[in-house]
DNA sequence: TGACACATTTGGAACGTTCCAAATATTTAA
DNA sequence: TTAAATATTTGGAACGTTCCAAATGTGTCA
C-alpha cells in the first residue's frame, strides 16, 4: 500500500543528483556519465519507480505520447480482429500502445471515440471508417497536425492516407478465373452501391468480364446488405431472371456464404451447380463446406502496412497523403467448381 | 494548420472569465451560473478547444484518466475477439477508452505492454493472462491501487478479482447429457493438465460421471495441447485402449474439431459412430459438418462483466477482490448424435 | 444601514516531467 | 600554469489542468 507515487525528485534525492539529470538518464541521453547513470538505474529499480507518461507528454508538446488510436467498425467479424492484430504487432514493437476501439458501424460512436482518443493525446489515427463516414471528418486532426490512415475502405476525398487492398485486380481475376472455367453468365452479388470498396469491386467485374471478351448485363449486378442475410437475397433475385446466371462473384465472403446457403435451400449444391467465388479469405472461407475460393486480401498485413505509414509521418512529423495498395490472389478451393471436394483431411 | 493548442486559458481570456471558471464549466459543476456556462461553451466550440486529459491527469493524481488496460492472449481467436467487444461496450458508454494489447501467449511481453500501461496511468486492468503467469506478477499494480480483473483463466493466489466461466458446471451437464443418450464410456480428452480451467473442466467431468452413476476411469483422461492437432492426436490415444470409449467431452471447440478430424481419419462419423462435445462454442461450431455439441460461454458477456466490475472497483477506491462466475448452457447441435443430420436451413 | 448568508468567481500553488541557459568539473593544449 | 575546450550537472521556468482558500457580488433581514 504504497501511497505516494515516486517521482524524479525522489530518485534524484535518493542517488544524489539533481532531478535534472535523472530525466537526462531517462531519455538515455549521451551527456550522463556512466557511472551516475548506472547508479540512477539502480535506484529507481530498487524504489519502484514507474514514469509518468503522462507529464512528460504534457511538457513535449503534443506528437510524443505514443499512443495510436485504432477504429475499426467490426471486431466481431475476424478480418478486423486480424487487422488489429496486424496494427498491434507494428506498433507494439516500436514502443506504442493502441487505443481500439470499436464502431459497430455507428458514425455518431465512432465520433465520441475519435474525440476521446483526440484529448488523450494519441499521436496517429488508424481508422477504418464506418459506412458514410464523411470525408470532412477527419479535417480537424490533420489541422491539428495528427496523421491519420484509413484502411480497408478508403474515403474519396479526404486528405489523408489510406492502405486499400487491390480490389479491382482481385475481382478481374475472380472473374477470370470463372471465365476459364467455361462460365458465361457471371453474376455480382452483394454490397451497398454507395461505397468506394464496391465501385471498385464492380469496376473489377467489369474489367475481367471485358478481359475475358464476355458482355457485360446490368441485370446481372444484385447489390444487398453485404452480410450472410444478404447473400441469400442477392441470389434469390439471380434465380429468377429469365437467362440465369451460372456463376457468381461476391462482393465478400459473408455474402458468399449466405449464395451457397440459399443455393442449398433451392437444391442446388455450390461448386457442382453453381460456382462462387468470394472476396476477403476470411478464416471461415477455409473449413467451410464446400472450401470457399475467395480473393485473399491479408488484413493482417493491411494492419501492419497501415501502422507503419503512419509510424513514418509520425516520425516525419508531417503528414503527406500517401496510398498504398496491398496485393491479393485468388485462391482457388471448391466452390468455383474447380476441385472435387476431397475432405478427407490427414489425421493429424 | 493552426500551430498553438487552444487552452483553457485562451478560452477564459476569450470568454472574458478566469481560467477557474472554464475549469468548473469543464467539470459540469453546479457552482457555475447557467450564463457563464453557457456563453463558455460557445466560446469553446467556437476556439475549437480539445480538453486536455493529460495535464487534467496529472493534477488529480492517479485514478482518474479514464483509460482501462485490457491484455488477451489471442486476439485472432473470435473467443477473445468477442471478449475485448464485450469490454469495449461497457467501457465506452462509461466514458473510458480501452488500451487494448495482444500478448500472444508471450509472458514477456504480458510483462512490457502491462508496464507500458502502467506508463500511461491506466485506472485499470483487465486481463486474460497468458499460460503461467505468475500470480504475483499483479501484486505491484494491486499495491499501487490499481485495480485488476482476471478474466476467463483465473489465477489462483492472486489476490485480484477473476471472472470466469462455470466450467465445472458446464462439463458436468455435457457429460449428463451423453449419460442420457445411453453412453457408459465417456472420455476427457485434451487441454494442459497444469491450469486452473483444466482442473475445474476435469472436476465438472468427474461431477458429471458420479451423477449419472458411472465409474471414473483415470485412463479416459487424456490430456493434450488444446488445439485442433492436440484434438487428433488425443482421440488416437483413446481409441487403442482396450476398452473403448464411445463418446468424448473434450477440453475446448479447438481440440473437438481435431477429434472429429481424427475419428473420420478412422472412418468414424462424429455423431453417429462416437458422440463429440466441446466447449466454448466459437463461431464456426455451429457450421460445422456435423454441427459441434458444445458447452457456450459467450465471450462478450464475460467481457461485460469484467468491464463492470472493473468499473465497480475504480468507482470505489478500492479493489476488493471479488469472483463472479458467468453460467454456461449446453447447446445441443449435431456431433453428439441427438440430432439427425438435417442441414439445410431455412432460405432466409 | 450593517451584518449575514448565499451564490459566484478568482488568483495562485500544485502535479511530474522536459527543456534551456548557465554553472561546474575535467581534460587538453599552449 | 593558465586558457580554452569539453564533459557533466543543474536550477528554474515551462506544459495545461485542478484544487484550495479567499475574494467578490447579491440579496435578505433586522
Amino acid at each position: 500500500m504504497t501511497k505516494a507515487r515516486v517521482t524524479v525528485i525522489d530518485i534524484a534525492k535518493a542517488a544524489g543528483v539533481s532531478k535534472s539529470t535523472v530525466s537526462l538518464v531517462l531519455q538515455g541521453s549521451s551527456l550522463v556519465n556512466e557511472g551516475t547513470r548506472t547508479k540512477v538505474n539502480a535506484v529507481m529499480r530498487e524504489l519502484g519507480y514507474v514514469y509518468n507518461r503522462g507529464a512528460a507528454n504534457l511538457r513535449q508538446a503534443g506528437a510524443k505520447s505514443r499512443i495510436i488510436g485504432v477504429v475499426v467498425n467490426d471486431l466481431t467479424n475476424s478480418f478486423f480482429a486480424e487487422l488489429a492484430v496486424g496494427v498491434d504487432m507494428v506498433v507494439q514493437s516500436a514502443g506504442f500502445v493502441q487505443f481500439l476501439s470499436n464502431t459497430s458501424e455507428s458514425i455518431d460512436r465512432q465520433r465520441e471515440v475519435v474525440a476521446s482518443m483526440r484529448e488523450h493525446g494519441i499521436s496517429g489515427l488508424i481508422v477504418s471508417p464506418a459506412r458514410a463516414t464523411d470525408a470532412a471528418d477527419f479535417k480537424p486532426l490533420v489541422a491539428a497536425g495528427i496523421p491519420v490512415v484509413v484502411v480497408v475502405r478508403n474515403l474519396p476525398g479526404a486528405k489523408v492516407s489510406s492502405v486499400v487492398s487491390d480490389n479491382r485486380a482481385g475481382m478481374m481475376s475472380a472473374v477470370m478465373h470463372l471465365a476459364e472455367l467455361g462460365h458465361k453468365r457471371i453474376a455480382f452479388l452483394g454490397g451497398f452501391p454507395d461505397t468506394a470498396v464496391f465501385d471498385d469491386r464492380l469496376a473489377g467485374y467489369r474489367s475481367g468480364m471485358e478481359a475475358a471478351g464476355l458482355d457485360y448485363h446490368q441485370e446481372l449486378v444484385i447489390s444487398s446488405a453485404p452480410s450472410r442475410a444478404g447473400g441469400g437475397e442477392a441470389i434469390g433475385k439471380a434465380l429468377v431472371l429469365a437467362d440465369k446466371p451460372t456463376a457468381a462473384v461476391c462482393f465478400n465472403d459473408a455474402v458468399a456464404f449466405g449464395v451457397c446457403d440459399g443455393l442449398r435451400a433451392r437444391r442446388l449444391e455450390p461448386g457442382s451447380d453453381f460456382a462462387v467465388v468470394g472476396f476477403d479469405d476470411v478464416i471461415e472461407a477455409q473449413a467451410a463446406v464446400p472450401a470457399l475460393t475467395t480473393v485473399s486480401v491479408d488484413p493482417q498485413g493491411i494492419g501492419r502496412r497501415g501502422a507503419q505509414l503512419l509510424l513514418k509521418q509520425i516520425n516525419a512529423g508531417k503528414a503527406e497523403a500517401e496510398t498504398v495498395t496491398t496485393a491479393v490472389r485468388l485462391v482457388v478451393r471448391e466452390s468455383c467448381g474447380a476441385r472435387k471436394s476431397v475432405k478427407i483431411e490427414t489425421g493429424l
